[in-house]
DNA sequence: TCAATGAGTGGACAACCTGTCCAGTCTTCT
DNA sequence: AGAAGACTGGACAGGTTGTCCACTCATTGA
């Protein structure tokens, strides 16, 4: 068995990261498909003792490859069905920050980058309609510091947000490494 | 006290959505600031009793609000630190599907939406190193379908997802139009 | 080669939480 | 007024958690 203080290893930036196992990868694939699963359940079905599913836990969560345990919300469920990507244009004097800042004001915009290219922000917003979605553009277009919007609407999420496969493929790229 | 059934609401399409109210908004907040509480604890930050709580949280999964409490994990301490939306062209004869299919196998696209504008597809995708987002990249224009890409690279990201602001604004905006 | 180290095992304990009942109250709607 | 829905507070058995411990095993470095 590795001697999991190895799988630590120090980037260029001088910041540790942290490359899982194969039980890990189980562990995190197990959680995602039952999350309300408790430690001792998942030591049986990963057929490892209790003990050994605690520490991964810990470590995984000091290590912050896992961030929480938070209930995921599906906005459709709520009335919120559309979403929307919407790239900003802004005044670049004062910085991104008080711009981003402001647009954590909005509840509809659900997460701000900065950005490469044509753009200097972009958001995901959703909105409960598309008349609607046209009113979150406008408060967005009211925040002080943008000059231009463009947005792009989603129709359809072929493909949801998901980490498994890269969970996967971490211990795999690992073996292949070494 | 709200009857609770009135919390459902017939859209256009003939779904029914559901309304929280400032106890389920209140119970949103409370798991996602602190996940791994008990029903029972909840009831006694929350000052109900615990099978308000226990209904509550039921109600909030079977009607779809609630749809996991998956394990966040974040690709950063997993040392992938690039993260960027791929905008794609495709060949549309055969359509969405098959491209967002062979996408999803690369274990690298965390997210694909078919979208409105220039574009047909967008993903989200992450990578350890810029010169690593070049190799994804590569991978993605290698699927069958896949005519161009136009990528936007996150440098930084001011607002991390979150729907809380979103969870609280709704049981507002209910009590506004009642 | 040997000792130290780290990881895992299997077992134990008390304290706690869960799922699931129930009867009773209160408010709202018909 | 009566019915229905939501909430309360209490009860129960059973399972789970956190936290010990001693022991084994493989890897590492002196």
């Amino acid at each position: 068995m590795d001697n999991l203080s190895s799988l630590l290893a120090r980037t260029a930036e001088n910041l540790y990261i942290m490359t899982i196992d194969h039980l890990d990868s189980r562990l995190l694939a197990l959680l995602t498909a039952e999350p309300r699963l408790g430690v001792l359940e998942c030591s049986r079905r990963l057929g490892v003792a209790r003990g050994t599913v605690q520490a991964r836990l810990d470590r995984l969560m000091s290590r912050g490859v896992i961030t929480g345990f938070g209930p995921d919300v599906s906005t459709a469920a709520l009335g919120y069905d559309v979403t929307a990507f919407v790239l900003l244009e802004i005044r670049q004097v004062a910085g991104h920050e008080p711009v981003a800042h402001r647009l954590a004001h909005i509840p509809e915009v659900l997460e701000v980058h900065t950005v490469t290219g044509g753009s200097d922000l972009m958001c995901r917003v959703v909105a409960r309609t598309n008349a609607d979605l046209q009113r979150v553009i406008d408060e967005i277009v009211e925040v002080r510091g943008v000059v231009r919007t463009s947005s792009i609407i989603a129709l359809d999420t072929p493909v949801p947000y998901r980490v498994l496969p890269l969970v996967a493929d971490v211990p795999r790229r690992a073996a292949r490494e070494s």
